[in-house]
This record gives structure tokens, sequence and C-alpha cells, in this order.
DNA sequence: TGTTTGTCAACAATCTTTGTTATTTACTAT
DNA sequence: ATAGTAAATAACAAAGATTGTTGACAAACA
């Protein structure tokens, strides 16, 4: 995900207006890799500005999810999770604390062979690990 | 996942009773391969038993599920898909049409370098794929 | 056949996400 | 700086998926 000044044009160039809360949405978001649901990034924006509403979070992570800056993905946990690192990644969660990390895997990602493609024109691989992090392994 | 005599005597074994209900369940789920929902096994369900309730259907769903007799997968579609094949496979989404298929692929599993599992002991692996399916494809 | 205990259907409730709308606010051109 | 306009906001309702509750019912087993 790019800097706040840069979203700031992108949304110029796209006709969106730039507001205080979309302002606290990207700072949020900025370095995050905690893959937040809506709710948690909703709790932690209403720290800044107490009247901001859910609506408001998910219109705006929608928004940043159309034009590609962040990544939202769904793990079965209930809600989705967002990702402002929108680079080619895979991801890694602990079955017992649910925590999820990303994995940069450029040479791993297995190529489908033709034959078992089924004659899909596979665009894309999501490789999902899950297993116990260091903290709930004892 | 077993057949419907092996499914009745491990219910039984667990303590579960055998309805009506369950084994039309078991039924639509035997050698399905269209990863229904919860819904559609309802719908399916409601052609032969126009009284079974979508409760029924999840609770069955449910306790197949802990016994890791079907998988419950997540897609993002918005509802949990289920899936008779309970042995260690991947999957293979058309990014249009939504229908999901089973690939089966030992030796394509990557193994994750214990240097980049960040510590966790890693369990399993799933492997998705999307792209556009041959009838999609024009 | 009777008794026990789990299951069922019906309904309500919860949770996540989206739709609606009147009001407010950011941007633009004066 | 100001006014006009188009978009964003908060508040609220609604939708869709799943789970909780409960009294009636039926499967299992003696």
């Amino acid at each position: 995900m790019r800097s706040e000044a840069e979203l700031t044009k992108l949304f110029r160039e796209g006709g969106k207006k730039i507001t205080p809360q979309r302002q606290c949405i990207f700072r949020i978001l900025q370095d995050n890799q905690t893959h937040p649901s809506a709710e948690a990034i909703f709790d932690a924006a209403r720290l800044e500005m107490d009247s901001i509403s859910l609506k408001t979070v998910y219109q705006t992570l929608n928004e940043l999810v159309e034009i590609g800056e962040i990544l939202s993905l769904d793990f079965g946990t209930g809600a989705f999770r967002f990702d402002p690192n929108n680079s080619a990644h895979h991801h890694l969660i602990c079955t017992k604390c649910g925590q999820i990390r990303d994995l940069q895997l450029a040479n791993l990602v297995p190529e489908l062979p033709s034959e078992l493609a089924q004659g899909f024109r596979v665009s894309k691989a999501e490789v999902t690990y899950r297993g116990i992090c260091v903290r709930c392994d004892n």
C-alpha cells in the first residue's frame, strides 16, 4: 500500500474526496501487519474519531481493495481480513491463536501443470499454511 | 467420506442417533463434487423431505466436519462450502462462474522451509488456484 | 412396549456486511 | 474568501449466513 500522500493523489484523481475519516484509516493501515478485520480497524479509528461509523470504514476499505491498494482475505474466521501488503505473497496461520503472518515466497509458488488444470486458464495461486506458532507451542 | 453404512456405525458409536434427515444428508453428500453450500444441501434435501429445517442441515454438517468426514471450506463467497473429499487435496476456482474443482496434487504441495516458517510448526498447506474455466473462457 | 435421551422443526438471535437517506463536508470555480 | 455542487458521512435499517433455545417427537435399547 502506498503512502498517505500518494493515496491522497490517487483518490483525488479518481474523483474521490479526502476526509479526516479516510486519512485516519490510511494511517491505521500503513505498515499494519496484523491483518485486521473491519471491526478492528473501526475500533482503532474510534480512538481518534469517536463519531466515525463502521459503514465508513467498510466503504473506504472497499475502495482501497477496488484500486488494488490493499487485499481483502477470507480465512474462514467469520470476517474478512485486510492486508496493506498488496504484493504477491502467501499466509501462515496459527490454528490456536488465529494470528496471520505474511509469507514472501516468490520461488516456492507451485506452478500448476496444464494437464492438471482441467482446462482452466490459471491466473493466481494462493498458499495457506496452517500450524502452531512459537508462543502457542508448549 | 465413508459410506452411509459406515457413517451409521460411526454415529451410533459416538452416541448419536440415525434419523431419516441425517441419512438424506449423507446421501446428498456421497460422491458430491459440487462443493455445495449448506443452503444448496438444504434445497436438495427438501426435495425428499419437505419439512427438514436448515438448522438440522447445519447441525449434521458440523458433526460430519467434527469427525473429519467432510471438509468445510471458505473461499470468500459468502457461505461455507462442504467437500466430502476429505483426503489431502487442493482447489481450482473459476473467478467468473464460481465453480470449484478438487485438485489431487500430492507431489506439488510446497514444503515450507523452516527458515521461512517464523517458528511455526506447520501441519497443513492448502493451495487455491484461481482462473477462468473452459466454459467461461470465450 | 415403555423409557430414556438425543434430535427435530420452529423461531429468535447474532454477526458481518450492505442498502438508504438526510445532513454535512470537501473541492472547484468564481 | 465565498458560494455552488457533488460526494461522504452518520444513523439506521436490512440482508444473508450461522447459531442459540425450546418443547414436541422419535430412535435406540432393554
